[in-house]
DNA sequence: GGATGGGCCATACGCTCGTATAGCGTACAC
DNA sequence: GTGTACGCTATACGAGCGTATGGCCCATCC
C-alpha cells in the first residue's frame, strides 16, 4: 500500500498526524500539511474547513486508536498476569502507533483539552492495575497509588516525547524491535523491583 | 523586587524564558515576549538583534542556572547518601527554578541542539551516581545502567513537561512544598524499592 | 551649553499564515 | 447528451510574523 493508493482525505489525515506529532500542531501550517500530502493546500480546507476542525477530527482518530489499544483488558488473569500484559500492550502501542502516541504527548504537553483526557484515561487504566495488585497485597503498604500511576503514563509519554534526546543513548534507533523489547524490560524492573538489590537502612 | 526594578534587558529576558517554556519557542513571537516584558517590540531587537539570537542567549542563561546547581556533587559521602542527596537537589532544582527546567524539557522535546547537549548531561549525572552504587554492589546485578539513567531523566523532565496533565490528578498544585516533597518521596521510592513487596517467581 | 551615547519607541517592508471564494475536469444519472 | 455532484486546484485578502531603519529623550562629559 503506497501513499498513492490512499484517497487523498487518507493522505491529508496521515500527513497531518504526522506533521503534528513531530512538529506541534502551531508549528505545522496547513500548506506544511498538504506538501506532505502531495495534494494542493485548498484540498486541505475542502475536507477540513478550518485547521482547528482538523485537529479535531485528528483528535476523534486517535480516540479510536487508544480505545481500540487498551479495550479489553483481562481482568480475569492474576494480577501479577495482568500487569505484565498491560506493560506488553503499552511496549505494543508504542510500536505500532508510534505517531499517534507522539502526537497525543505532544498535544498534552500543550495543553490540548483532547489530549489532556487521553491522558487522564491512561492513567486510569494504570491505576487500576496498581490498585488491583494493591488488593492482592502484592504492593508496599506505603504506596503512593496516584503517584506510581502518574510514573507508568508519563514515563512512557515522556519518553517518546523526548525522544530525539533519548535516541542518543540508544545503539540502536528507538523504534527497533530489540531497543523497544530492551525499554520494556528495563521499565518493568523498575515497577516491579526498583534498582537497589535490598532496601537500605532508611 | 517587583517586575519595574530590573532593567529591560532582565525584564525581557524572564519574560522571553517565562513565554518561551510556556508556549514553546515557535509559537511565542517577539511580540509576545515585549508585551509580556512591558517593553516596546523594538526594545527586544535592540538587545538581540534577532530571535535566533534570543534563543542562543537563553540557552546560555539556562546552562549557567544547571550547571550552578549541579555542581560539586558531593563525592565522599556514602553512595546511598549521594543518591538521596541528588534526589533532594533535582527537586530542590525544580523547585527554584520551574521555569527554566521546562525551557530545558520543551526545547529538548523540539529537538533543540542546546537543550540536547543538556539533556545529555543530567544523563551523564545520573549515571555517574548509580554507576557509583553498581561499583559498590549495591543494585541489582542485571541493571540496565543506561535506561536507568534515562528513566530517572525523562520522568523529571517529563512530569515538569506534562505538567498541566499531571496537575490534573493532584489535590494541590504541583509547585507547592507539599506535593513537590510527595513526587520526590514517590520517585526515590520507585527507584529504591519498585512497587511489588516482594519480587514475583518470574 | 552643545555634543555624545545609550535606553527606548514607531514605522515600514517582505513574507507566511489561516481562510474565503471561484472555477476546473471527470464520472455517473436520467 | 445534458445536468449534477465530487475530487481537486488557483487565487486573493487581511492579519501577524521577523526584521530593518530612523528618531526621540535624557543623562553625562568637555
Amino acid at each position: 500500500m503506497v501513499a498513492s493508493d490512499l484517497t487523498g482525505l487518507a493522505r491529508i489525515r496521515n500527513a497531518a498526524l504526522a506533521s503534528f506529532a513531530r512538529d506541534g500542531v502551531a508549528a505545522t501550517s496547513i500548506r506544511d500539511v498538504a506538501k506532505e500530502a502531495g495534494v494542493s493546500p485548498g484540498l486541505v480546507q475542502h475536507y477540513f474547513s478550518t485547521k482547528a476542525a482538523l485537529v479535531e477530527a485528528l483528535n476523534g482518530h486517535v480516540v479510536a486508536i487508544a480505545t481500540d489499544a487498551f479495550s479489553e483488558l483481562s481482568e480475569s488473569s492474576s494480577p501479577a498476569d495482568a500487569q505484565q500484559e498491560l506493560g506488553d500492550r503499552v511496549t505494543a502501542f508504542v510500536r505500532e502507533h508510534p505517531t499517534a502516541v507522539l502526537y497525543v504527548a505532544r498535544s498534552a504537553a500543550d495543553g490540548d483539552r483532547a489530549a489532556l483526557e487521553i491522558f487522564d484515561a491512561f492513567v486510569a487504566i494504570a491505576r487500576r492495575q496498581w490498585q488491583r495488585l494493591a488488593d492482592h497485597g502484592l504492593l508496599r503498604p506505603d504506596t503512593d497509588l496516584t503517584w506510581t500511576a502518574l510514573h507508568a503514563v508519563v514515563l512512557v509519554l515522556g519518553t517518546v516525547l523526548l525522544g530525539d534526546a533519548v535516541q542518543r543513548h540508544l545503539p540502536q534507533p528507538f523504534y527497533t524491535p530489540e531497543q523497544l523489547e530492551r525499554w520494556n524490560a528495563a521499565s518493568n524492573a523498575l515497577f516491579r523491583e526498583g534498582t537497589y538489590r535490598a532496601a537500605p537502612g532508611g
